[in-house]
DNA sequence: ACCTAAACCTGGGCGC
DNA sequence: TGCGCCCAGGTTTAGG
């Protein structure tokens, strides 16, 4: 999916478009998207105003009237795209939510849920608690209160690889395969490292390079490798600026050898074994 | 506490 | 063109 800053850019124009618009009815082809249920949702959420979008992690957190949040996770292939209702379908739309905006004569509005793989999700949480314990699981934010001096304590009370620590959503918040596979290469540490035998430099460096790839992401609009979309449809443009991520058998950037894949934690992760030697 | 494989699903790309 | 295989941005769970 859609990493921190995919998530984050839908989230700003999500909140941008909908904000103030309330839930008029829900369509759906895949029901077991739905938690508890799509009955339960339905009932409870047509009727409801959005009143904004918050994000942690990849979650995206609807904040509606009466206290309600609609949770959605992406994954790795979903889409939220704002049409109207009269717009030619999209591929892959598994919900539609029909909104209207209270406030009176604008049009309204179709918010399209997509996910060719159906592995997102649609939560809703009505208990205040609840939320809080899910808040709970997730680490600190990057560019927001994940400091220098956090970072390094989370990354030295480790002994798994340092990119599994990066990826590990209840340490740190929002980092995915592409930016951690840059991040590590920007900074020229092996992704297999053990976490708590990074010196203090390096870690100075990761966390630099972290938030500049983040950074990075986000001023590009995210990276639309295959299935990530903005709102509106349109691409981000970070894929054009990978520096290892999907490189196999490319020229690293900065000494040219051959970028190589390895398995790492189940996932392919992307390296130049000269200047990430250690 | 660590690791791996499998599960949830579908589709795009590649080699033959 | 078609078929089979590999790959996929995430997360959870089962088993060792």
């Amino acid at each position: 999916m859609p990493e921190l800053p995919e998530v984050e850019t839908i989230r700003r124009q999500l909140e941008q478009e909908l904000a103030g618009y309330s839930f008029k009815g829900i369509q759906t082809s895949w029901e077991k998207s739905f938690r508890p249920s799509f009955r339960v949702v339905s009932t409870a959420v047509v009727g409801k105003k959005i009143e904004s979008i918050d994000r942690q992690a990849k979650l995206l957190i609807f904040n509606l009237s009466s206290g309600l949040n609609l949770l959605f996770h992406l994954k790795l292939t979903g889409q939220m795209l704002v049409r109207k209702p009269s717009d030619p379908s999209d591929a892959h739309v598994r919900s539609s939510f029909r909104l209207r905006n209270s406030k009176g004569n604008l049009k309204e509005k179709e918010l399209r849920f997509a996910d060719a793989r159906k592995f997102g999700f649609v939560k809703l949480v009505t208990d205040q608690k609840e939320m809080e314990q899910i808040l709970k699981g997730y680490g600190p934010e990057p560019l927001k209160d994940l400091t220098l001096e956090k970072f390094q304590k989370i990354i030295s009370s480790s002994a798994r690889p340092i990119k599994l620590v990066l990826l590990d959503q209840a340490k740190i918040s929002g980092i995915g395969n592409i930016y951690a596979n840059d991040a590590l290469w920007l900074a020229a540490i092996n992704p297999s490292k053990t976490s708590n035998k990074i010196t203090e430099a390096e870690g100075k460096k990761l966390y630099k390079t972290v938030n500049e790839v983040l950074r990075k992401g986000l001023k590009y609009g995210g990276a639309s490798d295959q299935w990530y979309r903005q709102v509106h449809g349109e691409e981000g443009k970070y894929q054009e600026h990978f520096l290892v991520y999907g490189q196999k058998g490319k020229k690293c950037p900065r000494c040219g050898s051959e970028i190589k894949r390895i398995v790492l934690g189940g996932r392919g992760t992307f390296f130049c074994p000269v200047c990430q030697a250690s």
